[in-house]
DNA sequence: CGCGTTTTGACGGCGCGTTGACGATTGCCT
DNA sequence: AGGCAATCGTCAACGCGCCGTCAAAACGCG
């Protein structure tokens, strides 16, 4: 998952800039000073940066700067309460890769990540099906319940899939077998409880509510 | 030198974006509808387009998206004089990699247009890859890990080259023989695992973490 | 022709899917 | 309410098929 780091001083608009990445599927993480971005941006692995313009300890500029200079090509958004063309142009030709003016929306902060992302690995848009606090990664057969992450083998992943794509409604065995074993019929087996099994044990951690329901005489259900 | 297209019906405000972008050093050329736009970015060498939203005979959204699902990543910048929070989240999505509103200083449109063009040439001609303590030099097929300096393969660089592009994010095998043998299908052999194994041999010295992981069903995975 | 690289094919290990037996639970019927 | 049958849950063990390994053959370039 993409992992997108915070530079910012004020904790309360680190905090709302977390969250509205982490709704879009970011893993975001925080730094409040130029000095601890910095060390951060260079040893973690990020998509992409946001980088106040004003810290406490050093000018965001000069942060940007020195990430360029030290061969980090990690896209960086300058957030600003500068509105004046020229501290943007000067943002953007210090290393920035766009520039945001405080106050800004969520919204548009989240899309103008997506997109500095989106530019560096155009290829592999990778998949995600999303249910409440439950989400698949279709490629990795990875699943995600309130933010533990969950290995799943292939048949798990195929059968969640399944799910995640008619929530809240009754699937059949005849059904399931239809889809994910392409049988057509139900072979009296009991080769969907097993691996029913399986996921309940994986995606039910204790303190949480169960997501699988039986439907005794009709199926299994995936709902809160 | 750097020719950047112009889709903008008003003769105007092309002309003076045409001479901003002169007086930087760029080549400005100028299409008045989104038709002609399309026809030239597709039949040109662009380094950038500038977009404008509205246009006479078709959205300049339309636009945009027509050109990325054409393949054609040529940065865009969208000019619009919407400066609604949607409209702009909207145009980002569409496949826009900047936005600006008018009206707009001409030497932030300038600048903007040359974040892109840098971001872009960062990308495609870098000669280095880094993830951690490995580094690939894309020219002379040479790898280094834990300063250890490691010849490859040419099959075997660009297969890491794929990896080290993607990191920390599973690669199924057709991903995989799409990227390097332009196959577009998994042709059932053991290639993949063959040159797995010889990058596996080469890059893993003991003492030194796995770095390539195999998932099994899905495919391999780049970490830690 | 000779060298370095890529691809093929055979073989073995082990992970994952499947099976079957048995226990637990549900709901109907007396 | 209680018993009974049907349905579902659990567990451990088997075995197929995926993946790793190796060496030899095919390939391509000079």
């Amino acid at each position: 998952m993409a992992r997108v780091l915070i530079i910012e001083d004020d904790e309360a608009t680190a905090a709302e800039i977390a969250r509205a990445l982490g709704q879009r599927g970011f893993q975001p993480e925080h730094a409040c000073t130029g000095e601890a971005g910095l060390e951060r941006a260079l040893t973690g692995i990020f998509s992409a940066i946001t980088l106040d313009r004003m810290l406490p300890d050093m000018d965001g500029l000069a942060v940007a700067e020195s990430l360029k200079a030290q061969g980090l090509d990690t896209p960086v958004l300058v957030i600003s309460a500068l509105n004046d063309v020229d501290e943007r142009v000067r943002g953007l030709r210090a290393g920035g890769d766009d520039y945001l003016t405080k106050p800004f929306a969520l919204e548009e902060m989240v899309a103008r990540v997506e997109v500095l992302i989106r530019r560096r690995q155009s290829d592999t848009a990778r998949l995600v099906l999303r249910y409440k606090d439950l989400e698949l990664d279709l490629v990795s057969h990875t699943a995600r319940r309130a933010g533990r992450e969950i290995r799943l083998f292939p048949k798990e992943s195929k059968l969640l899939e399944f799910f995640l794509r008619n929530p809240e409604q009754v699937l059949t065995r005849t059904m399931i077998f239809q889809t994910i074993w392409g049988y057509g019929f139900d072979p009296g087996t009991n080769l969907i409880d097993v691996h029913i099994r399986g996921l309940r044990q994986k995606l039910d951690a204790p303190g949480l509510p169960p997501i699988l329901h039986t439907e005794r005489g009709a199926g299994y259900r995936l709902s809160c």
